[in-house]
DNA sequence: TGGTTAGGGTACGATATCGTACCGTAATTG
DNA sequence: CAATTACGGTACGATATCGTACCCTAACCA
């Protein structure tokens, strides 16, 4: 019974989890620098006091929102390796690349991570390492399987893996990024299944 | 002779150039908040009264730093319409292309525009309408003659422009934005020739 | 039931930053 | 040469922000 929560506890983590959600929303819509602990405080209500005692200072609540919005965000690009069709699986991949990476989240992710690697740059590898970096990878391990099951030949997988995830952003994540004109599920899954078929035919040109 | 500058008009000139020129190293080295007119102040020298004389506020002061390195960098993304090989010419547009985008300033301009993109909306849209979008629409115009010229078929020559780029970008400008690492001309090229090769191959399927 | 704990409200100190004001100097121009 | 102009130095006002201190209430636990 040790993960029996008192009511203690359990008040404890509302109330922190209270705060994450509100000054989540504030930081990724005014950025680190104008977001103000004030109005985190009556944003989510409550004293000073109580801010300070869940999160030490304004850094380690920027680092907490980051660690928790990186973890589940990131968790989304992990690929479900089903065992279909190379073409398909390609697919799955990019479709739910692109749809994690231009999600209002992964968009205020990826914006927070540009704006402020360069003063939280343990927070920065963490997000390329297990963001697009482990993606990217993932589908190179698949491409190196694939390339020696099939009649593939795939020079260079990580290239190659960096080369598909290239054309499935394409101008669409620019475009989301920088004028937050997010692709809907439909123009997602065109821009992916054009992507495949290039990729396939660049791939399978010596079949 | 109206292009005579006076002695003052020089002065001033000059005087303005050198504080573009320090207030563009802090803005880019510690971003819009982390700058303070102080700092600009003692890294340029003089007083106050002549910095505000030449930029009204801070605001305009920055604006002013993005416009002028944003047009002078995404100038150098005209494309240069030799008549080359199809393949020569999407080399050197992709070069040309990536190394700008992983310039020093390239990449500096980037991290301002998608930190301060929600509050210089202005800026941003200025800088993806003359840089990436124009850059794509100029590979799609080239690829729309060429197809018609050549035995290619590109459906879709805008799509196709976003692809190419995607993958001439691939890992190298996410990785050069967050971690400040910037890729090498040989790896510039290397990327490129690979990207060329998969364009090719994806475009002259059905020759 | 009495003690402990989480939290609320607010005032406050220290600092920092934007932009202005004031005064003096040097250079340029008519 | 006198007047205008750009500039340098610095003090200053207004505001804002981080984080702390103090006092009080309400919930919870033994």
């Amino acid at each position: 019974m040790e993960n029996a929560l008192s009511s203690r506890e359990k008040r404890q983590s509302e109330k922190r989890a209270a705060i994450l959600t509100a000054a989540k929303t504030l930081f990724f819509e005014e950025g680190y620098g104008r977001t103000t602990m004030d109005r985190v405080l009556s944003a989510v209500g409550g004293s000073k006091r109580t801010l300070y005692a869940h999160f030490e200072n304004k850094e380690v609540l920027f680092k907490a929102i980051i660690s928790q919005v990186s973890d589940r965000v990131l968790y989304a690009l992990t690929p479900q390796v089903e065992s279909k069709e190379f073409g398909d699986t390609l697919a799955d991949m990019g479709v739910r690349y692109l749809q994690v990476m231009t999600s209002t989240e992964g968009i205020a992710l990826y914006r927070a991570m540009v704006a402020e690697a360069a003063h939280f740059p343990d927070l920065a590898d963490n997000f390329i390492q297990n963001g697009p970096c482990r993606a990217s990878k993932h589908l190179a391990d698949y491409l190196r399987v694939q390339s020696a099951h099939e009649n593939l030949h795939i020079a260079d997988p990580d290239l190659a893996a960096a080369q598909f995830m290239g054309m499935v952003r394409g101008n669409a994540h620019l475009l989301a990024v920088l004028t937050a004109q997010i692709p809907s599920d439909e123009e997602i899954r065109t821009i992916v299944k054009a992507a495949v078929d290039s990729f396939l035919r660049g791939c399978i040109a010596h079949h």
